[in-house]
DNA sequence: GGAAATCTTGCCTGATCGGCAATATTTGCC
DNA sequence: GGCAAATATTGCCGATCAGGCAAGATTTCC
């Protein structure tokens, strides 16, 4: 298991992280409905019962209270590639990460409901072209931790070495793909075959099919 | 050869054009000198003698005006692909597509000048967060056109394959790390290998080093 | 219990954003 | 050359955003 969303935090952690969660959805919800410029930050604020000068200090616009949630979940990929055993081949752990925060599965089987902040939030991202810039500032930014769980994991230095860097880019890339590849699709697609194929892809160098 | 700047376009294209660059180019300059955020765009468009509001006819704010450059030079590595001989190795096309536009070269031999305003841009969009979504988007903008070219030159249907989609993620992946190691090296480091080792791993896979 | 740290909030000023209509420039056709 | 259509530039305006500052409220830590 990775962790808890609120464990032995501090009631003002655990209130902080409430607020922000609160403003990410009340965002979407908003935008949801009547469309990405037909909703002020006042609305917002209104919705999670906040000033509008909170809001302000939780996030710089819309836009990042959208991304939150993608941007959280990306993040803890490198988390999860921590918790791997150091012993098995890097690119298992990898898929097993990514599959581990995509197609999240409690201990029994099948996997978690689905989380509905996360598809809608990228589902708005990828319609509003106000947003698309806002999913890739979230790429870009989780790439930073991954990168230094790869380093960790392959004793490259993420300073000099290219390749911890590299494959970082290269999993954020292709998960992106794969995740806007199924949110597309006409009949929505499965996640984790798609996943699997991309990696399977990479590993093998791309070669064309 | 690719294809003149200006070439038999009316006085129309080439002036929007002039003024395009020159907002581009007066924004950087500004930016490098005082500081991201003492410019105002009032400042940007005096200095580029236009007004306010035509600068705003260009692009959407000061972080776009500064990212014009690099999107450009991403999105003409479609066109460098598709210059390409058919029968050519994709991913040795591909190598040859990023180095003409990052490296480009006379009919002679060495380099051309390096470009100033793109250099000067992208260290600022590394150095301030405020900008590093906006490289971000720039390279997803560019990646439609590159999964395009891929996948006329594959066969490939950018619809329903993936493939194309996540050759042209990668390609924009790879680049990106390869531009930002080399810009943030201490001493300077130059592009070329850098650029050819990111290819050379991801054509073998990446494999741990 | 009380001091320190920090979160929330309102207020305020300057900057940004984008629609609209008037004006100026280019283009294409005769 | 001249005229009409298309398109660019510009100023104006209200709405929104952006962020510094200080007062008040809440949590933490001793």
């Amino acid at each position: 298991m990775t962790q808890e969303d609120e464990a032995g935090l501090g009631l003002r952690e655990r209130k902080k992280r409430e607020t922000r969660v609160a403003l990410s959805r009340a965002t979407i919800a908003l935008c949801v409905r009547r469309g990405w410029d037909d909703v002020t930050v006042e609305d917002i604020a209104a919705a999670a019962n906040v000033s509008v000068r909170t809001f302000r200090n939780y996030f710089s616009g819309k836009a990042e209270a959208i991304a939150d949630g993608h941007l959280e979940r990306m993040t803890r990929i490198a988390d999860s590639l921590r918790a791997r055993e150091a012993d098995e081949p890097l690119w298992d752990s990898i898929v097993h990460a990514v599959l581990a925060r995509f197609v999240p599965r409690d201990e029994s089987g099948a996997e978690a409901p689905p989380d509905q902040r996360w598809a809608d939030g990228l589902r708005l991202m990828l319609a509003e072209p106000a947003l698309q810039g806002e999913v890739a500032k979230a790429n870009a930014a989780a790439q930073e931790a991954l990168t230094l769980a790869i380093a960790e994991r392959t004793g490259t230095d993420p300073a000099r070495d290219v390749y911890p860097r590299l494959v970082a880019a290269v999993v954020g890339a292709g998960s992106a793909v794969a995740v806007e590849y199924c949110l597309r699709a006409d009949p929505p697609a499965s996640l984790e075959p798609v996943l699997r194929e991309v990696f399977d892809r990479l590993a093998a160098g791309l070669p064309t099919p």
